[in-house]
DNA sequence: CACCCCTCTA
DNA sequence: TAGAGGGGTG
């Protein structure tokens, strides 16, 4: 059976808020290790792939291995009915044809309890290679969500390229051409070191425990030997690491993008055009994380990705190979 | 070439949400006195006259008239790219087949570039005549937005009747009918006094300081000597001078319609109906302007004017000649 | 393209 | 609690 305990409804609203508009049905694959969910959009386009890891949960206990069958639509309708601190209980039988779901009111005053109907979805479970990717941006998510819609106003797609000085996003369209130019926050060049080489390690959590640390930082390994309750720490210390000069004072009135800065971890430069479309979706997900990590290599998908304090986010879409591209290939031949 | 530099976009902004609902597409005439666009409303019942003085610009440089046809929508779009914060600087080079963009935020952190398609418009300069207007009310610009908004629930237009006493809003319709008395503020009376017979001033609070004129503005920055920089204090000052009670502290956020006030200079009696269609759109500037100026005189058109940092934007308005209207004119014959 | 509704922030 | 901004619908 599967008993998860959420202390928050917030981050599961959150989570359904930032994928239903991608994906409308998906198994959550319940382990001992957490819940994953992994799911191509609906026009089989781009991945999303969730993980909420069972140390994150405030009690996580699962027998056995169980993939439910969830309607999103559904899951978020239901997720509705719970207001944003309830705790959060699941609950699956191992023969389970439907997925209970416990809301508690922080005082315990009241209790919603409900029962959504489980389907049957044909397991694609992909494999999502370990890239090694040439170049990862990390940057305010707000920021990035606010370039995605400003952009999206302009063109169809969106050219990202990343330099050692900073990452460029530029779109053209009928009214005109644009581009907005982030420069790398002061102190935070870490191109051409040898961390920057490693993998993204997120969410393969399995498979690279030992690997953490792409950009040195021990303490994400400790976490994983004693991580406790201190996981919200987890996220904050990361941010910490890598910028310590962004602790300034924050002035809420400019979407706080501010204090974040950009990071640019760089092996080797990268240009790639994406579909606005999508960009805009995954950008959805920003009020899951202040920070997001672009994952760029040339002719690879990219990966976006939201690190929260239950888990992580990824969304994986290839660029567009337009006529330009090809043609470039061609000729670098 | 042109290349205009302003500190805020947000003044850009306001001025684009407040006109491109009535003008789709214009002339942005600069020269080396400033910017200025002029145009007929799309159903051509309204004017739209917009001014930029060169001088408020952080710099300017115009070196030869252009009339740079734009896209209100277009250029729209692209502000929404820009923070508020954000410096703008436009630039055309003399033969500019597209206008430029460039974003700046405060930090320089951000570097957005834009360029916009311009247009050819066939320009027709409507020359302004330097009305002397028989009414001039000037009050809070978010009051005779809520005014127009209020009286927009009721009916189609709204009668505007000054006299000494004050000022009255009313409508009518199916669901009944409404009016909005506006007492003149003590100490304002101005009416019958020589000063009501000069021309539109750019801001009347100035009338009160005697016979300072609109275009010796400069000295007004002068005797303020102590407001460094912060042009922006400049027009709460000026209030100040006209008004001493709204010395008050000056929450700007809140723009706080009780102490400005209402004054009307009056030649005449004025009593004339507009489109509320037409106000309530004018009205939108109200971000723009702490104080609208209302000017009238019978069957000729409104005015409504908002004078604001950098320079001032006036819309006329024809009067409604309903059968009303016309009875009333023969009766008082 | 405009209008209305909902959400988030101040 | 009210206002502003963003998203969605007609």
């Amino acid at each position: 059976m599967l008993e998860a305990r959420v202390k928050q409804a917030a981050v599961l609203k959150k989570l359904l808020d930032a994928i239903k508009e991608l994906v409308t049905d998906g198994n959550l694959d319940c382990t001992d290790e957490g819940i994953a969910l992994q799911a191509m959009d609906n026009s089989h386009v781009a991945l999303v792939s969730l993980k909420l890891v069972a140390e994150q949960f405030e009690s996580y206990r699962c027998d056995r291995n169980m993939p439910l069958g969830v309607n999103l639509t559904s899951l978020t309708k239901i997720l509705k009915c719970a207001k944003d601190q309830d705790v959060v209980t699941l609950k699956a039988p191992d023969d389970a044809d439907s997925l209970g779901l416990v809301f508690e009111s922080p005082k315990e005053d009241r209790v919603g309890e409900y029962e959504m109907k489980l389907m049957d979805i044909d397991q694609e479970h992909l494999g999502i290679p370990d890239t090694q990717y040439d170049a990862t941006i990390t940057m305010s998510s707000s920021e990035f969500q606010r370039i995605c819609r400003d952009l999206a106003a302009l063109g169809e797609s969106v050219k990202i390229e990343a330099s050692k000085e900073g990452v460029r996003f530029s779109s053209e369209g009928e009214v005109g051409n644009g581009s907005v130019l982030l420069k790398q926050s002061a102190g935070t060049d870490r191109s051409a070191g040898s961390s920057s080489k490693k993998a993204v390690k997120r969410d393969p959590d399995e498979e690279d425990e030992e690997e953490i640390e792409e950009d040195e930082k021990p303490e994400i390994d400790d976490e994983e030997g004693e991580d406790e309750q201190d996981d919200e720490d987890r996220s904050k210390k990361r941010k910490s690491n890598g910028k310590s000069k962004t602790a300034k004072k924050a002035k809420k009135d400019e979407s706080t993008s501010e204090d974040i800065g950009v990071s640019i971890i760089l092996e080797k430069q990268v240009s790639l055009t994406f579909s606005l479309k999508y960009l805009t979706n995954f950008a959805k997900s920003a009020p899951l994380a202040r920070e997001v990590s672009l994952h760029m290599s040339n002719d690879v998908p990219l990966l976006v990705q939201f690190d929260f304090e239950q888990g992580t986010l990824q969304f994986f879409l290839a660029p567009k190979v337009g006529w330009g591209l090809i043609l470039t290939n061609i000729h670098a031949d």
